[in-house]
DNA sequence: CGAATGTTTATAAACATAAAA
DNA sequence: GATTTTATGTTTATAAACATT
């Protein structure tokens, strides 16, 4: 992440509207904009109690204790059969009263409780050979893979075939993967909408037709329509360009994809690429490919066919797949913004999406004195992103944010950027007569250095925010990770969440032996990265030079993905965190040194 | 450079004019534009010998010899006090003849004679304070730097002060350092033209209510005065943001600053970012701190300020001084391509600034038997870019473009992107009404994934390319070296080339031994480079997967730079020659078993 | 030559965080 | 001391130029 001087570990992100209440009185920056009758229902019996000031009741079998070392910041042991809600609110309420001098900081944990990963949905487990179209034997020359369908208009039944690739071929692997809120409601709608029975690609040149005559005529649209499947296919799907790479190379067996099957399989499963968006967005995925270290570009055997992969060591093994398998059920606000969005007068457009709030994952170390009587399991029931379980500690050093859904979307209307010009000209430059001596006045030029389309356009302000107000949970890992790791097979049965077995607790795939671990290690602990002629991680770590350098812990540690609740500023993080009872183990590293004060700014 | 599938290492780039005529009588793609009028005086005696087909006269004490493994290349040893121009010119009439079935590489190192530095031009030396204002002593927090004089008017006196940085007190040392001819010019203008005493800011007001007016009322420019100094405060640079900002960081003492002070020492010394960029610029130079491993944050001892640094290891220790020291004669055609493209109708504008033609560095090993007579020297006298001498063997396995000159430059004119909204409106997103679901007719979307702006746009087909036809030359080396590196004092005086002496032959400075070398090399030879959990180097290496990987060739070798000539597509690209001799020297790590094989594209 | 692929640079932008007002 | 604004830092998106296959 490059951290910030002084940045703390825990980022404070945006304002997260939490499941509960707001319990404190303090001005809210929204505005007047959410009523509360759009909390969820089933949270109302915990928002009731979030606004009593002090006492709050919390369910039995929950442990609070200070954390050993970080101020004002409590670690709570969550039963796994406790309402997190309900939990959330009354600690909420609890930090919010003893405001900064008081614990602000709580750390969610599981303890014990019945959690042995019970009944995930089990996938489809189709048979997929998709996305390994020209897979081709890698040294048979054979007759070149033939036409293929890429952006050839399909029969109506050949929509997404989504939920058909297999991560290893990941049958009995249960992957308990927590998403954002935005990316399942955006999923549920592709899956609920896109299953009927429609031509998509006819339905889509109708709705391109009557844009155009919209454009042109500038008419109102009538709207009135509910946004049916349409959006889903219009909509731009929550991922970044890098996730979507990953989810096309992790849906084959031998991840590893050719750029035109990533086109293709990028285009069957978010079919606004496919029907929506400029060409263009096919020059981001190879511009992607190129920039990111962790795609690797290999050569078949008989150098005919270059591949584009996923460096082991940088894979999360994240797939489609397993974002679709925690299927949230739609939230109805959901679509009740759509609808507000649809019907907002055309003048306040859109041209930017507004980004999705998330959480960050951050790898978290605490230590417990043996005499805490903690039952720590690594299977966690808190709706947790499990995905950041694929995190080392390196992160700590290198912490790197990591998001799936994008930092910034366009999201523009495809051709509808230049309206004035929409009916001949091509997207051409404005022609700026007189060579580069053109100088308009720098008085009215933008004042701020960082481009910003908000500022200079005071009109309608945050009506783009109307967009997704109730948007707003955590998001998927996407960026590689800091450890070395094997392949993406399904994990051990022992583990609930394939994440975690991922990187195995005790010896990493990549090492032989612990020994070659910890031989590797010093390399790490460096100041000077640069010193070493070693090759880097894939566009993994920078040397975030003020910050101590914390020692890459071994794989003896206990990695337990919690929440960080931050009442300072309503923000709710996932962590990582990495547990460790000094005494219980060995430490041959001598990692429990770590010394919390380090992550603590100030 | 994350090579190509079968990239070979000797990159063929766009036609380079060659100092001699190209005696081959292909059609010439560049058109009949630029009649041998044009031609160096210096270099028309080498012109003629290059017509006749078979029996080039070389002068005497060249040695040719075939290359050891390379098909169709031969290694051209050249006396220092040859005339290169002519040898080029025979070597390429040699090349045409025999087409692609005979010789047409020529490998052009040098071999002895009077090459021990002569006297090259001294810098001006002046003390310079520049660029340290806000080196605050790191660790009295005291009075804050008061009001810098970033973006505030000048007077007219306190122009670019060039030539004032020192690289780590550079005074003694002599910089040989080959730059691209464009730069040069750029250079020559800027520095010839801004010398004189006129008020810049003044004269830049005016030049922007010009026009303003003009691009309100559309009227044509009446043009007619000479491109005079104002070209230079106009024009954008030849340097990438990359390159600016190591030029910025390595004029200080310590080599860093903060970001103030790169904005500050751009725009002191580019001109055209005080003045006509937008403010955008700074983003992108911000963007390109993040953005490339070079450039390292590092907060001072007390943790107030935060400078930005140069990786040791990756920082060529390029500095402004370095290219002013080239200084060519400014080229008279460039005079005569700055009015015309001045008065080129306004509908042909610019938009994009042409490329600027460069040759790459590239490592090379050669093996010569023992039993050649070949007299090697590290002192080339060849008119090579000596910045390449900083690239290690690391090159070949992740060999990655270099350049100075950027690949891609808008260089519009600042305001004039929207001439239709140039009174009021703020650069804001075109209203495309309707949301996310105005999609034109994908019938007249653009065809090419890759957005191309001359696509679009059939008229004046090349008119931009009138721009700056004489200026093809080499270019300077900005990416990080390949090589750990010491810091960036003078060289040593036995050798001219300060680039050689970054790169010692046999100890480098960051090793404290020759063990340390070879400890830290086995890391390299692994085949998965994401294996090992050590930190990158900054923006260098990538895997390259499918290219063997090849040994760092330890120290102990002797890096010479030499030029290739291709005549298959007339190009001429700069290498590093890493020659072995196998039994005259120890070899520990092997690295003589390199096979040239491993090079040769297919 | 043209299209597909691959690499880099530029620019805008969203967003976070720290510093300054 | 809290709030707002600004400066700084990190990422993602998009366009584009150019090289290579
Ligand atoms: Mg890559
Ligand atoms: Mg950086």
């Amino acid at each position: 992440m490059k951290t910030s001087p002084r940045r703390p570990l825990i980022l404070k992100r945006r304002k997260v509207p939490l499941p509960v209440q707001n319990a404190s009185g303090e001005t809210s920056k929204e505005g007047p904009k959410r009523p509360p009758a759009q909390q969820e229902p089933s949270q109302a019996q915990a928002s009731t109690k979030a606004t009593e000031s002090n006492s709050c009741k919390f369910p039995a079998g929950i442990k609070i204790i200070d954390h050993p070392t970080m101020p004002n910041t409590q670690v709570v042991a969550i039963p796994n059969n406790a309402d997190l809600n309900s939990i959330i609110a009354a600690l909420t309420a609890r930090g919010k009263e003893s405001g900064s001098s008081g614990p602000n900081k709580f750390i969610l944990i599981s303890c014990g409780g019945s959690s042995a990963h019970p009944g995930r949905p089990q996938p489809p487990a189709q048979a997929s050979s998709d996305a390994q179209r020209t897979e081709v034997p890698a040294d048979t020359p054979g007759p070149k893979p033939v036409a293929r369908d890429v952006n050839v208009p399909r029969s109506p039944g050949t929509l997404p075939r989504l939920k058909q690739e297999s991560c290893a071929g990941g049958e009995a692997a249960g992957y308990a993967l927590e998403n954002s809120l935005t990316n399942i409601q955006w999923l549920g709608k592709m899956s609920s909408d896109s299953l009927g029975s429609c031509n998509i690609k006819q339905e889509m040149q109708e709705k391109e037709n009557c844009h155009l005559e919209q454009s042109q005529v500038k008419v109102e649209e009538p709207t009135g329509a509910p946004p049916s499947w349409r959006d889903s296919v219009a909509e731009r799907p929550p991922y970044s360009y890098m996730a979507m790479i990953q989810f096309a190379i992790n849906s084959t067996e031998r991840k590893r994809m050719t750029l035109k099957d990533i086109y293709t399989w990028i285009e069957d499963h978010f079919p606004y690429f496919k029907h929506i968006a400029k060409p263009g967005w096919k020059n981001s995925i190879r511009h992607n490919l190129s920039l990111h270290d962790m795609f690797v570009r290999e050569t078949s055997a008989n150098g005919k066919v270059s591949f584009w992969t996923i460096h082991p060591s940088a894979n999360r093994c994240l797939t489609l797949d397993q974002v679709f398998k925690q299927q949230k059920r739609p939230n109805p606000e959901f679509r009740r913004n759509v609808t507000i969005k649809t019907e907002l007068p055309l003048g306040t457009r859109r041209k930017m999406k507004p980004l999705l709030p998330r959480v960050s994952s951050y790898l978290v170390p605490i230590q417990f004195p043996v005499s805490q009587s903690l039952v720590l399991q690594p299977s966690v029931k808190v709706p947790l992103p499990l995905a950041a379980s694929l995190m080392s500690s390196e992160l700590v050093r290198h912490s790197k944010r990591v998001r799936i859904a994008p930092k910034k979307q366009h999201l523009r209307a495809p051709r509808g950027d230049e309206p004035e010009l929409v009916f001949a000209e091509p997207p051409e430059p404005q022609p700026a007569d007189g060579g580069p001596f053109q100088t308009p006045v720098k008085e009215t030029l933008p004042i701020s250095s960082t481009p910003s389309k908000s500022a200079p356009l005071p009109s309608t302000p945050e009506a783009w925010r109307l967009a997704s107000p109730a948007a707003k949970v955590g998001e998927l890992e996407v960026s590689p990770v800091r450890t070395p790791r094997g392949t993406c097979g399904p994990p051990p049965d022992s583990l609930g969440l394939v994440e975690l077995s991922c990187t195995p607790p005790k010896s990493l795939p990549l090492f032989g032996s612990p020994r070659e671990l910890l031989d590797a290690q010093p390399l790490e602990l460096t100041p000077d990265p640069f010193g070493s002629p070693a090759p880097p991680h894939p566009d993994v770590p920078r040397p975030a030079s003020p910050e101590p350098q914390v020692p890459n812990l071994a794989a003896s540690r206990s990695l337990t993905e919690g929440l960080v609740l931050d009442t300072m500023n309503d923000s709710l993080s996932k962590i990582l965190l990495d547990i460790s009872f000094p005494g219980l183990d060995e430490d041959p590293l001598g990692a429990d040194n770590i010394n919390w004060s380090q992550f603590i700014p100030e």
